[in-house]
RNA sequence: GGCGUCGUACCCAAGCGGUAAGGGAGCGGUCUGCAAAACCGUCAUGCACCAGUUCGAAUCUGGUCGACGCCUCCA
């Protein structure tokens, strides 16, 4: 298995620390508002990335972070006359409903910054007694970067020409350098009720330290892979870096993966442009949580992604596709027992998973899938797969879908009354009422309801746009 | 200014030196009460452009054009 290291700008051969073991820290919401398509677009490369090492065999534990203190929190409870835990418990909240319908697997600890004070602060005086730090006239305690040589390596950047740059007029809390960033903010009459006591005064963590306490609290202090969006390699994970080894004297993450970005139709997503979607938003517009689900996983993480409803619709039919496949592979199971894997799905699962060994190519490995789903295809129509195929098919796509996430669907139940005019229609039909019949479609169809008339029955699905 | 990414058919997209995967849309057929699905056939002598290296280049090198990202808290 093979990943692309932003440390070192190459692919490089996946070896964890403990054989048969990941440890895994995949950056997390900052909750002060219900995650846009962008955000998902991480989680579910996480998701991809966390579905296929599990899919390989390893052993991952996974540790996802829930922001809930930063500016953006504090100022928005406070326009909201909320407290910052009511404040930021609504949209955690929201963000595992989020998770569940995206079907996203659950990290095993989302830890919030809150609950992690204590530790941010021990951590802080630790790189406080070795030197690493400054603190200023409002409480505020500085990391110095000129005290860490390897300053920069991630992002490539020469940290001395951050010294002077148009976009550092940032001396909020009085920091001697630009590039120097805050491990302690001290308190600030604006922040309002928000605050600890620390051994600097009142006040808050920086943003950075959190990620660097709680991914090592779990995790230890050197673990295997850290994961995030490109916006996050600065100056973030930077930051995390200097940070973490500056304090443990370790090592920290062997392998960083960072995820491009999601434009919307061309553009970038913005709330003025009037294409600025949460999953909510999408939802209600018609898309399936699964359209969604292959939409984001369908391109490489590393290539930004343009999400249009075209995507979104030829993701459905990609997804009906499997299913169609699914369902009538299951009529031929029948007494069920035997299976065997025959040389075309063993040829299969093995170019899928060598596909996705590389880089989570993932292209790739459905290139390889749909090649086989058109073969099984072929010999259905010409009665040519025995049973004992057919069940051995059955369970590759199970196993394929533990990966993608797509074909299994727990909602795709209808309310009773879809499910009455569906008989009604089917009566209409054995007294070829025809007329009758077509009312009814029509009728399904303007609630978003497919029918089709199978040789076993009507089945219905769910329409596309 | 510094660092970096990308340009493959109508759309999406793989490919990493050996003669253009796959998906969607379209078109023509088979099937069907109608439809849908599925199946069969069709859909890039060419991979932004120009040179070069090579027996051989979408793939390597140089250049040109174009799109984009980061350079202090945005996934």
């Amino acid at each position: 298995m093979k990943f692309y290291n932003t440390l070192h700008r190459k692919k490089e051969d996946f070896q964890p620390l403990e054989k048969g073991k990941v440890t895994l820290y995949t950056c997390g919401p900052t909750v002060y508002d219900y995650a846009h398509i962008g955000n998902f677009r991480a989680y579910i490369f996480e998701d991809l990335l966390r579905r296929y090492l599990e899919f390989s065999e390893y052993d991952v534990l996974q540790v996802m972070n829930i922001t809930d203190i930063d500016d953006k929190t504090i100022r928005r409870s406070i326009e909201e006359k909320m407290s910052l835990e009511d404040f930021t418990d609504k949209y955690t909240s929201s963000f595992f409903e989020d998770v569940e319908t995206l079907k996203i697997i659950p990290a095993h600890h989302y830890p919030r910054a809150t609950e992690f004070i204590p530790q941010m602060i021990e951590t802080i005086k630790q790189l406080e007694d070795k030197g690493f730090t400054y603190t200023t006239e409002d409480g505020s305690v500085f990391f110095k970067i000129s005290q860490f040589s390897n300053y920069g390596k991630l992002a490539n950047l020469n940290p001395d020409q951050l010294k002077s740059g148009d976009r550092v007029e940032d001396d909020e809390y009085g920091k001697e350098e630009g590039r120097d960033f805050a491990l302690w903010k001290g308190y600030k009459p604006q922040d309002g009720e928000v605050k600890w006591d620390s051994p600097w005064g009142e006040g808050r963590p920086g943003w950075h330290i959190e990620c660097s306490v709680m991914s090592t609290y779990y995790l230890s202090n050197h673990f295997d892979i850290h994961c995030g969006g490109v916006d996050n390699i600065f100056p973030h994970h930077e930051n995390e870096i200097a940070q973490s080894c500056a304090a443990s004297g370790e090592a920290f993450v062997n392998y960083w993966l960072h995820n491009e970005h999601l434009l919307v139709e061309g553009q970038k997503m913005s709330k003025s442009m009037g294409n600025f979607y949460t999953l909510r938003d999408l939802l209600e517009k018609g898309c399936s949580p699964e359209a969604l689900r292959y939409t984001l996983i369908s391109t490489h993480y590393r290539s930004k992604l343009n999400f249009t409803f075209e995507k979104v619709k030829a993701s459905q039919k990609c997804i009906n596709k499997l299913r169609e496949l699914k369902r009538r592979l299951k009529k031929i199971e029948n007494d069920g027992e035997e299976k065997s894997l025959n040389s075309e799905t063993e040829d299969m699962l093995s170019k899928f998973s060598d596909q996705l060994d590389d880089d989570l190519n993932i292209s790739g490995a459905l290139g390889e899938l749909f090649i086989w789903v058109n073969y099984l295809f072929a010999e259905l129509d010409d009665n040519k797969l025995d049973c004992c195929s057919a069940n051995g098919a059955l369970l590759a796509l199970k196993k394929i879908d533990t990966v993608l996430g797509v074909v299994d669907c727990a909602t795709l139940d209808v309310d009773e009354n879809i499910q009455e005019l569906i008989k009604e229609r089917e009566l209409a039909r054995s007294d070829k009422n025809w007329a009758k019949a077509d009312e009814v479609r029509g009728q399904l169809d303007r609630l978003g309801i497919i029918l089709d008339d199978t040789p076993e029955g009507t089945v219905w699905k769910r329409k596309i746009d």
